[in-house]
DNA sequence: TCTATCATGTAACCAGTTACATGATTTT
DNA sequence: AAAATCATGTAACTGGTTACATGATAGA
């Protein structure tokens, strides 16, 4: 029986990260995952932020070290990691590299029902999926680019790469799917099984 | 500027896709999604079945068609899909094969946050998810053969298929990734990065 | 100086999950 | 016939997102 996390999201974990690095108050980590394009790995947005941070403090993986007011700026409270707090990063980064977990991409829902669209309409839509894969495979590779060239170190976007390689396979699929679509034995089978209705 | 879906959950499209296939209670609905297996590409549990039932409702989506009460188990209640719903499934569906939706992946955050772990620790790690990847695949193509000899129509299988090229994808873009990390240049700059405590 | 935008946080709302409830059927 | 399991649904809880609030700086 495999106890669940105290904290399930994932921007709890990128905090706890963030405080390895040092104290400071939820709104710099948020500043600093945007910086850093954590948020395209993880979801991020300023109400699950605080939120998280609450559901750490509770959960004693962090504590609140001290309340500054500038006597300008909102309060805004600094937090600091705990000792469990360092163990618990450690354990869920453990898991979360060493154990692939179940995935429900949104592609997949579509696929699992592909069935209630016709043949050569299916053909048309993966037609645009795949212009569109392409385009992004491009993005990711301009901006892994320029920031390499920017002196950031390879390990720190292996996260793209993963990226990279999931829509290069990806494309590879919507290819041969749509090959296969095309072919006049599913088009008449699909027409046999659901073809009354238009 | 896209409008949001009245209804977000993926369940909902599902629901909506039993019903072209006529009016039905939601426990059928539910029984239907986990015989055909959808449910690996679809989270499902009841107590979601049923919110997302009303929120269609609610939506115009479907309508409450009639109460059933068979003098024994509880009253259920039937619902047919409407005019709107059909339309609703159409037009999700385009989307969901046409246009690619941001992901986010586990692995994604672990590998974005692979430098708090030590060069290591990482490959240990990376070779029990390979083990555990090869495990799911050989599962995943045992179950698809047993499936498409027992009758079924490759086409509702596209999900299985879609899912083994990702699987195989990232299969190799671990094995890469360890060797790199084994690589003497970068043990070595990570010590010199994060060396200090232990 | 008026207006727009940034920095920061809170609170209300909505969606999703878990736990509970209850009658029917099957097994021991 | 007692215990276990299935069929079905509801309700309470928890997590996440959106919308709102407010002071500060900067641009017009």
């Amino acid at each position: 029986m495999e106890k669940r996390r105290k904290v399930a999201n994932p921007l709890g974990l990128a905090v706890l990260a963030e405080l390895l690095t040092g104290p400071m108050h939820p709104y710099e980590m948020g500043r600093r995952l945007q910086e850093h394009g954590k948020d395209r790995n993880i979801k991020y947005n300023r109400g699950s932020l605080y939120m998280v941070v609450e559901q750490l403090r509770k959960a004693g993986f962090v504590t609140e070290q001290e309340t500054v007011r500038d006597t300008q700026r909102p309060e805004r409270t600094v937090y600091a990691v705990t000792a469990e707090g360092r163990h618990e990063v450690y354990d869920w980064m453990r898991e979360l590299v060493g154990k692939p977990r179940h995935e429900y991409p949104h592609f997949g829902v579509g696929l699992s029902l592909l069935s209630v669209l016709s043949p050569a309409e299916s053909v048309e839509l993966l037609g645009r999926r795949l212009a569109a894969l392409t385009e992004e495979t491009d993005d990711i590779r301009a901006t892994v680019r320029t920031t390499v060239e920017g002196g950031v170190p390879w390990v720190f976007l292996v996260e793209e790469e993963y990226r990279l390689a999931l829509l290069d396979a990806e494309r590879h699929f919507v290819t041969e799917l749509i090959e296969y679509l095309k072919q006049p034995d599913y088009v008449q089978a699909w027409q046999d099984i659901f073809g009354e209705k238009t």
